[in-house]
DNA sequence: CTTGACTCCGTACTAGCGTACGGAGTGTAT
DNA sequence: ATACACTCCGTACGCTAGTACGGAGTCAAG
C-alpha cells in the first residue's frame, strides 16, 4: 500500500482511525469513492484538511463553524472579510465565557476567604451562602 | 393539593418538574414515598436543596460534585475544611479554563489584526495560519 | 499459504444535563 | 359530572466530539 490508507492518514494528520470516519461523516472531509475492491486511498489535501480543522478546534470553533471556515475558504468569491467577522464574533463569545467564569472564581474565593477552617459544616460560611 | 406537589416544588425552585425528577434519579434529593393512590408531597427541605443544587453549580460545580457537597453538609464528623479544599479546587480550574481561554483569544486577536478586509480569502492571513 | 495487521461498515456507547413523549390515573374548579 | 390541569412512570431523545465494538474482507511479509 504506497498510498494514504485510513491509517496513514489518521496517523499523518495526528487524530485517530475513528476520528477521520466521524469527519467524514459529519461532511468535513471527502471521502474517497470505495474502490470495487481493496482501501479507500486519501489524496494528500486530506491530511491538511485534518490538520486545519484541528487547528480550528484548538482556537475553540465548533465542528460545525469549522464546517463554515472551510466553506469560504473554497469559495473564490468570498473575501477576506467573512472570515474576519467570524473570528470577531468568536472573540466577543471567548470574552463572554471569561467573564462568566471570573464571576465564579470570585465568589468562590470570597467563600474561602470566609470560610474557617476549624468551624463544623454546619456554620460552614460556604455552605451558607449556597443556603 | 395543600402540600407541595411536584409542580409546585419544581416552580418555587425555579426548574422544570423533568428536572425535578432528574435530581431524584441521581440521588441528590429525596423522593417522598408514594401514597398507596395519589400524589407525592414534598417537604420545603427538598425546595431548599434544590436551591443550593441550582446556585452550586451556577458556580460550576457538576451534579456529581454538588452530591459531594450535599453529603458533606450532612454529615456532622466533618468540618469546613473539607468543604474549602473543594472550592480551592475548583478555582484552581476555572483558573486553568480562563488562561486557556485566554490562550484562545489573544491568537484570534492577532489574526484579525493581520486581515485585510480587501484581499480575496485565497490570501487570507487567518486562513493561512490555520493551514 | 498462513499469520498478523489493517480496513470496512454499521451501530452503540461515553460524559453532562437535562427535555420530551405517551398513556393512564388523579385532583380540583365550575 | 365533566372538563382541564396536573402527576406518575419508564423510556427515548437532544447536544458535542468523538470512542468502542465486532465480524468479515483484504493486504503485505515471511
Amino acid at each position: 500500500m504506497a498510498g494514504n490508507t485510513i491509517g496513514r492518514v489518521a496517523q499523518r494528520s495526528g487524530v485517530g482511525v475513528e476520528t477521520v470516519r466521524f469527519y467524514q461523516r459529519r461532511g468535513l472531509i471527502e471521502e474517497p469513492q470505495a474502490p470495487p475492491k481493496g482501501f479507500r486511498e486519501y489524496p494528500e489535501e486530506t491530511i491538511k484538511r485534518i490538520r486545519f480543522i484541528r487547528r480550528a478546534k484548538d482556537l475553540g470553533f465548533t465542528l460545525e463553524e469549522v464546517g463554515g471556515l472551510l466553506e469560504l475558504k473554497v469559495d473564490p468569491g468570498q473575501n477576506c472579510s467573512s472570515v474576519k467577522a467570524f473570528a470577531v464574533e468568536k472573540i466577543a463569545l471567548i470574552d463572554e465565557k471569561i467573564r462568566s467564569l471570573e464571576g465564579m472564581r470570585q465568589q468562590l474565593a470570597r467563600l474561602t476567604e470566609a470560610c474557617d477552617n476549624g468551624k463544623r459544616t454546619s456554620d460552614c460560611a460556604i455552605l451558607e451562602a449556597l443556603q
